[in-house]
DNA sequence: AATGAATGAGTGTTCATTCAT
DNA sequence: TATGAATGAACACTCATTCAT
């Protein structure tokens, strides 16, 4: 009605109500999400809400869909993390390994996350893979910082560090929760278990 | 009735049915976990090894003993390849990659099957977890050796490792199956990212 | 609001809109009963045509009353044929049995409509029992001619011709799209299975 | 155990309460189906027998299953139509009529039957195909008789004037209830309304 | 010891219709 | 007048587990 610029078709006000109802569904859903995981039951999220189920449906058609929306919810604080490290790191290298420990910390949001996460790292039609994609380019950028600086290996690329950090929030899982690893999943994608690098003409890849 | 071996008492039949059966569902159960990943349906492993789903049931009263029984099968395969790597190794470094290579294609056998393995580390009531202590041991055993040659770093610990390859292999999943990654998680497991250790004060950890 | 006709009151807007929006709707309706047969979903044919839910409701307040629409623009052509089939027939017989076929043709016209044709036969109050009227009034013309001429039965009804183009049209559901059926039930419907008449005091009918 | 023939595998007894559950389904589907029609929910029938849906789906996997056994039940009552006829007729016109009239009542059983019975005529894998084409062989008999006879169209098939009692059956569906037909559906398929043959050379079909 | 019938809540999804805006 | 969000019951179908036989 404002200032509304030009992209919205004819912007029809979000009707307060929906858009109210949205953002209750949302509420409610990131906490079914922490109590029951990424798995619990959409239905009880709609009763939970007081909503019909087609009207859960009609705003989120998939449970990817709810969830890349509750990821978006959270986009603010990784933005604002993100720019914390760049305005706060002295190097490259703690520029990185600060944004993989935010990465960790919001695959780690709700039980489960990190299986959806990789699924849409390989399904483009998911709602998760573009939340997926621009995390793994902004990873792309604090690596290509820390290669330029001479402090991250050449051959590594930001989508398997990100692969990393979905593993290692997988990890995590509350089977972990009680132990306290002194060297947990994360310090081995740091520096690894060796103390030295293997031969050059060996394979390095336990995959193969 | 005829021909009865003389092993066994002068029980009415020979359990040898009750044997077969069992080998014969985890023949099935191997298949279709192999087709459906592990959470496959247990009724549908059942009706095709012809068998009641209460006696599938007893024989395997949760789908972690089924697992487990699955998994002992495939025992003799690892302590084979343990033994293999034992002997054929030059040094401790290269016996515990083989190891943890040999760990992680075990964790891949079915889809999904790293996450039960996960939750079985923390449960001591599962079935999975007398399994994984022993595979757990073992990499300790190969890590302590590569620990006293100087070779692998002192605060890591064969829990660790282990959980590591779960996190490989589940990270292998579908998703990955198509994109060669030059630096995988097993490669960043065993040199990490970083060129260069992080000073002694600061925190290791991307998940403190 | 600029270029005004002056066919229009002085009403704000044209209902030009309203009209336009109207025949987008058929345009789509009728391709998407095509597709789907006369069971679609109304909501995919609104979203199709890029309005409301409500303003389909508005224009069409029942589905029959869109399947009436839909029809009455194919009036013409019905129109067309009943003329042409007047001018070009030289017995009534073969005129009548024209008419059937055009209205065979018709109720096929999407997958589905026969049911809804029938269902409007005894229930006036459907927007479909006066196009249905109309077409038996037509058929009971063609039918009086031929009896008149003594090539049809003085008991039959147009109602009943109509009926049996339905019924005629119904089975031709994809059932039977690849049989190609020597006798087929129009065939039937023209000269019966029988190859003598019924005993005048035997009962005629099969339905009693 | 005793003289028990060697089709059935061990035979065990089907379980009396299973047994009982089974024809209360039944009952309760008969009920049900005869006052919603076809259509009618099959969760609706599994309450009101009392059991849950998965005890309705082992016996019925599908909707088709169960109308299967539901007319299965239904065949002793046909058969001894088809031998009352069979022995109780004069000639083979009448006891093709007759036998027409007693398949046209066994389609009617429940509104909507027609249109799943159609469906099944094409498609070999529902249970209700088995169904069709056992009645569809003895109609084959019933014609063939007749036709020997003399007063059946030689060109005409059973398939094709099963498909016609169906349609019959559909044309009567609940919108014609009401209104006394003269000359009904089935008068049509017996005699046509065609006083006299169409030229032979002329196409006979409306259907073309 | 083995069977397989029974359970019944749960899954995601659809849709005609109403009504607040 | 038109919109499209909301409704919420209904749909077919699944499955791990229990238990009567």
């Amino acid at each position: 009605m404002l200032t509304m610029s030009a992209t919205t078709p004819p912007a029809r006000r979000p009707r307060a109500d929906a858009q109210r109802n949205r953002d209750h569904i949302l509420d409610v859903a990131e906490q079914h999400f922490g109590e029951h995981g990424v798995t619990g039951s959409l239905d009880a999220i709609a009763k939970r809400a007081g909503v019909g189920a087609g009207t859960l449906y009609r705003h989120f058609p998939t449970r990817e869909a709810l969830l890349a929306a509750l990821l978006a919810a959270r986009d603010d604080e990784l933005v604002a993390r993100r720019e914390a490290i760049r305005t706060g790191s002295t190097d490259a290298a703690e520029a990185l390994d600060g944004w993989l420990r935010a990465l960790t910390d919001w695959a780690s949001a709700f039980d489960g996350l990190p299986e959806p996460l990789r699924a849409a790292m390989s399904a483009e039609a998911s709602p998760l893979a573009l939340t997926c994609q621009g995390y793994i380019t902004t990873t792309d950028e604090f690596l290509a910082d820390a290669q330029r600086e001479g402090s991250a290996r050449a051959e590594v690329r930001g989508r398997d560090l990100f692969l990393a950090t979905l593993a290692t929030s997988w990890a995590r899982g509350a089977a972990m929760a009680d132990e306290s690893s002194p060297a947990s999943m994360a310090d081995l994608t740091r520096t690894g278990w060796a103390t030295t690098q293997p031969p050059c003409d060996a394979p390095r890849s336990v995959l193969g």
